[in-house]
DNA sequence: TAAATTACTGACCGTAAGGTTAGCGCAATC
DNA sequence: GATTGCGCTAACCTTACGGTCAGTAATTTA
């Protein structure tokens, strides 16, 4: 806990850097994070900086990859033992939990998303790598609906695709009431039965449900 | 046409730099586009800018009314004549309509939105303007499917605020994958179908419809 | 037609940005 | 125990930003 610098410390000062500069990319966007202010949060030289990373780029990268470590979740080997039914709604859930607990770096990413400007980019640019990122999960999501199918867990109303898409719709959507609108949260429990109920074929496995599915005038 | 200023041409050069601004805080957000480069897209001088608005700011706030006016739809006299089940309908395809239309001004929307940090904001905000407009076409929304449920023309499976946040949360969502992530559109009009299917009863008006409402099993 | 006003520009200013450089103190190597 | 090199900083450089100002040619007002 000294000003000597050792081997070790430069690793410290470098996470401490990324830190602050995840911090402050998330709240203020690349362009208004300055690097003097990362800096000064991060309680080191800005030249330090510059000799970890070459430019801000190369360190907004670095927090980049950071952020994206915890997406990469090993669906298939965690939940493997239950039926189609549950891992739908383990990934649902998963979904939920994920924007719950990384609300900042989803306003960043989706920042990053609507700012780079439409097609013509690199196949390793960011928004292609979120892109990836969440046509796996996706697909994961569609694979599921499939086999739920084929074993009459799912409702064959919608083909697997189509569902897929209607269900992050929902997700997507209610995460940007949430994030951007600020709704509250209270309806949020309600509305994921709903989704449910079109996915599913009738409950077999009861459960506190109070609508019975459907309705006819 | 020619270089002779004019009362007239006041308001052109004035235009010209709206739209010029316009384009550029839409397409790079507000800290990215440059007052240069504005001036320069709108061929004038950039203190030409400063002496129709009197800062970066002004001009921003210019910029935002502008795209704002299209927003105002007068919904209510617009659909008086049809049913609660067609006005619905009506007012979904406002929302699609609106988004396809101005994209553009909907990204800029969304990364205002993203960006202005979280509560703590005067009540004439940017946010808060945007918010109230939403929340204007919701209570448009959970207006029409109470009195869609009283006549039976509704579900009554969820309440009708769940309900309305259900829809609007879908759309969101299907504008998000749309514009964000750019997902074809394919499978658009079969999830808007599905999205009746969960709000209206059973159709009355028959219509190319597939799928039959229930499946079980 | 002289004065005042309007629509406009080029040159300029202070500030803050990203980035560089010269060099410091400490730790390991020989 | 001198030398090498790592971790780090203060001070500096260049560039681009938002914004100002003095001035000018045309148009309106008198």
């Amino acid at each position: 806990m000294s000003a000597t610098p050792s081997r070790q410390e430069s690793q410290e000062s470098r996470d401490e850097i990324l830190r602050a500069a995840s911090r402050l990319f998330a709240s203020r966007g690349f362009h208004e994070a300055s690097m003097s202010e990362i800096a000064r949060q991060a309680r080191v030289s800005k030249a330090l900086i510059f000799w970890h990373f070459k430019s801000k780029e190369e360190l907004f990268v670095a927090v980049i990859k950071r952020l994206l470590e915890p997406f990469s979740i090993d669906f298939a080997t965690e939940a493997q033992e239950l039926d189609e039914r549950e891992q739908l709604k383990r990934l649902i859930e998963l979904y939920v939990q994920f924007v719950r607990d990384y609300t900042g770096s989803v306003r960043f990413f989706l920042t990053r998303l609507l700012r780079d400007d439409p097609e013509q980019q690199g196949p390793a640019s960011f928004t292609e790598q979120i892109r990836v990122l969440y046509e796996n999960y996706r697909n994961l999501m569609v694979d599921l609906i499939k086999r739920g199918q084929e074993k009459g867990v799912c409702s064959r109303r919608l083909d697997a695709e189509t569902a897929a898409t209607f269900l992050l719709s929902t997700l997507n959507g209610l995460l940007v009431d949430v994030l951007f609108l600020r709704t509250p949260e209270a309806s949020f429990g309600n509305i994921l039965a709903t989704l449910e109920s079109v996915v599913f074929t009738q409950a077999p496995t009861a459960s506190a449900d109070p609508g019975t599915g459907c309705a006819n005038g």
